[in-house]
DNA sequence: CACTTGACCTGTCCGC
DNA sequence: TGCGGACAGGTCAAGT
C-alpha cells in the first residue's frame, strides 16, 4: 500500500525527527522483519549517529555515521513511527483509530535513541523488512539495479516512458505501470489514478498505446503523485506517516475506492473490476477499450 | 523469452 | 454467534 507519496511523506518526516539523534539499543523479535546478526548491529549501528534519511521507489534509506545504511521496505502494511519519549498514543489521540501505545504486537524492531525517544518498525503482516547494510552497496541490490526512473526526474520524458513500456508490448498498461523496473513508485492506488486522468483503460495493451497517450499518462503520474504528496499520501487502512498520522488523500481520488460513486468528469457510475489480478477502479465512460 | 499466477502473512468482511 | 473462505496488494519465484 504505500507507494513513492507515502514513502516520501514518512521521509520527509524522518528528515526532521531522527536525523542527527544516536541509537542506544535496537531490538527485534522477527529476523524476517530485521534479519541482521546481533554483531552487525552493535558493531554498525549501536551509538551510531543518524546522519540522513532518502528514498529511492518505495525503498526508504536511513544513511548511518558508520557508512552502513538501514535499507526498509514497508511493502503493504509496514509503518515506520517515531515517538517521543513523553508522546502517548491511545485515548484523547488524533490517530488512536490506526495506532495504539507503541510497541505492539505489530511490533518487530524498536530503535531507541539517547535521548530515549524511539522509531518503531511495525508491519502487521511482515511482508516488509529493515536491513543494515553498508551504504555503498545499497546501489548494488537486486531491486536497486533494476528500478526504473522516478516520475519526477526532469530527465523522464514522455518518449523515454513509451520506450521502456515497449518492452511489454502485449501487457496490460495496468500491469507495466506496476512494474518497477518501467517506472519506479507507481502502485495499484496510482495506476488507477493515473489511468482515470490520462482516459485510459487499464486493460489495454501497451501496444495500442499512440504517443500522445504517453504525454498525457506521464502528466497524469506526476498530477496524482504530487497532489498525493501535498496531502500526506493515502491511508487506506494501514497507512500512518512517521508521526502516526493518517493521510487524506483519498478523499480527493477520483477513482480509487469510489465504486458506486459517480465519475466527477462524465457522471457515470465508477465501477471496480479485475484486472493483471488486481481490484481496479475505472470510469467505464471515461477509459474505454476501444 | 514474455507474461501470468502463486506465495508470503494477518486482519477484516461476507455469507451461511 | 461462529466459521470458512475471499480479499486486500508489493515483490519475487515459479509456472504457462
Amino acid at each position: 500500500m504505500p507507494e513513492l507519496p507515502e514513502v516520501e511523506t514518512v521521509k520527509n518526516g524522518l528528515q526532521s525527527l531522527i536525523v542527527g539523534k544516536t541509537v542506544k539499543k535496537v531490538g527485534s523479535n522477527n529476523p524476517k522483519s530485521f534479519p541482521n546478526d546481533e554483531v552487525e548491529v552493535e558493531q554498525f549501528l549501536v551509538k551510531v549517529k543518524i546522519i540522513a534519511v532518502r528514498r529511492r521507489a518505495k525503498v526508504l534509506m536511513i544513511d548511518l555515521s558508520t557508512n552502513y545504511t538501514l535499507v526498509v521496505h514497508l511493502k503493504m502494511t509496514g509503518q515506520l513511527v517515531f515517538v517521543d519519549q513523553k508522546q502517548r498514543f491511545g485515548a484523547g489521540h488524533p490517530t488512536k483509530s490506526l495506532i495504539g501505545d507503541l510497541p505492539d504486537k505489530s511490533t518487530h524492531v524498536e530503535f531507541t535513541f539517547t535521548d530515549n525517544s524511539h522509531l518503531y518498525f511495525n508491519d502487521q503482516r511482515k511482508f516488509g523488512w529493515v536491513r543494515l547494510i553498508p551504504t555503498s552497496e545499497v546501489q548494488n541490490l537486486a531491486f536497486m539495479q533494476k528500478v526504473g526512473p522516478e516520475p519526477f526526474d526532469a530527465k523522464l520524458t514522455p518518449q523515454i516512458l513509451q520506450k521502456r513500456c515497449e518492452k511489454h508490448q502485449k501487457s496490460k498498461i495496468k500491469a507495466v505501470l506496476l512494474d518497477q523496473s518501467v517506472i519506479a513508485g507507481v502502485g495499484n492506488i496510482y495506476a488507477d489514478e493515473s489511468l482515470w486522468r490520462a482516459k485510459l483503460h487499464p486493460a489495454r495493451l501497451t501496444e495500442t498505446l499512440r504517443p500522445k497517450d504517453f504525454v498525457n499518462l506521464l502528466q497524469a503520474i506526476r498530477e496524482s503523485m504530487s497532489l498525493a504528496i501535498q496531502k500526506g499520501g493515502s491511508t487506506d487502512r494501514n497507512y500512518v506517516n512517521a508521526k502516526g498520522e493518517r493521510g487524506n488523500y483519498l478523499d480527493f481520488a477520483k477513482v480509487f475506492r469510489r465504486e458506486g460513486l459517480s465519475c466527477e468528469r462524465c457522471g457515470h457510475e465508477i465501477i471496480k473490476i479485475r484486472v493483471a489480478g488486481r481490484g481496479t477502479h475505472i470510469c467505464p465512460h471515461c477509459q474505454k477499450i476501444k
